[in-house]
DNA sequence: ATGCATGAGGC
DNA sequence: CCTCATGCATA
């Protein structure tokens, strides 16, 4: 188990902003340019409508899958061929370069992640610590990165620019609710999972049945282990298809 | 920092 | 019922 550190500035207890309307979204300007590889017809970013916790929002703004996947490439001249903008290492430098400037305007993730609100973006509204967090530690999928670099680009250098100024932030406070809970599956459950998924990444309803009575779990807590699994495959960090 | 969950949108 | 972006809860 790799353990992490506790050196994270506390989690600013973000308030539950009151909700608010997306206008329709649709951040495909440029989606042609980053064809620098074959195979995968590439798409554009997406991003994403607050979820109310209990309406739903219109959306638009869609995108096959597929990251890009390419072919083992010598050492040399692959940096050449990509959009700077689709390049994991500039997202990696940039992503390294965000958290340094975060930690020396003294913001937390979470901080971060409820500024982006202020920052009146349209169909853009706040994120959370986790969000940031994984934006920093590239453990979102490549297109996720895409999508918010711009946007968090944009919040560093509001925040960079605001900071010779002077200004105060109004504080926010939110009335208690109903807490989620969240399941815990012991690790004998999970190796035998992790072992099912090696050889059928993708079981069948059936299948996931029969999984989850052996394992004495719920179905529905399976498949969203198997959901959740093959979202893990494809985050940046633990890919290595580009 | 990360595990399990939710919901929109697609097929 | 999946994928994907995202988040609450928790280690």
């Amino acid at each position: 188990m790799m353990s992490m550190n506790s050196k994270q500035p506390h989690f600013a207890m973000h308030p539950t902003l009151p909700e608010h309307k997306y206008p329709s979204l649709h951040s495909s300007s440029e989606a042609i340019r980053r064809a620098c590889l074959p195979t995968p017809p590439v798409s554009a970013p997406r991003l994403r409508p607050r979820p109310a916790p209990a309406a739903a929002a219109a959306a638009a703004g869609q995108v096959a899958a597929a990251s890009a996947a390419a072919a083992v490439v010598g050492a040399a001249g692959l940096a050449s061929i990509c959009d700077s903008d689709t390049d994991p290492r500039e997202l990696e430098a940039f992503a390294e370069r965000f958290k340094q400037r975060r930690i020396k305007l003294g913001v937390t993730q979470a901080d971060v992640g409820s500024a982006l609100a202020n920052l009146k973006i349209p169909g853009v509204g706040s994120l959370s610590q986790s969000t940031i967090c994984r934006f920093e530690s590239l453990t979102l999928s490549h297109n996720n990165m895409i999508a918010l670099k711009p946007i968090l680009q944009a919040w560093l250098e509001e925040a960079e620019g605001a900071q010779r100024e002077k200004m105060n932030k109004p504080e926010l406070f939110n009335g208690g609710e109903k807490k989620r809970k969240r399941t815990s599956i012991a690790a004998p459950e999970k190796r035998s999972l992790e072992a099912y998924f090696a050889v059928q990444p993708r079981p069948s309803s059936e299948k996931i049945a029969a999984i989850a009575e052996k394992l004495d779990l719920k179905k529905n807590v399976v498949r969203v282990w198997f959901c959740n699994q093959r979202q893990k495959q494809k985050r940046m960090k633990f890919s290595a298809t580009y």
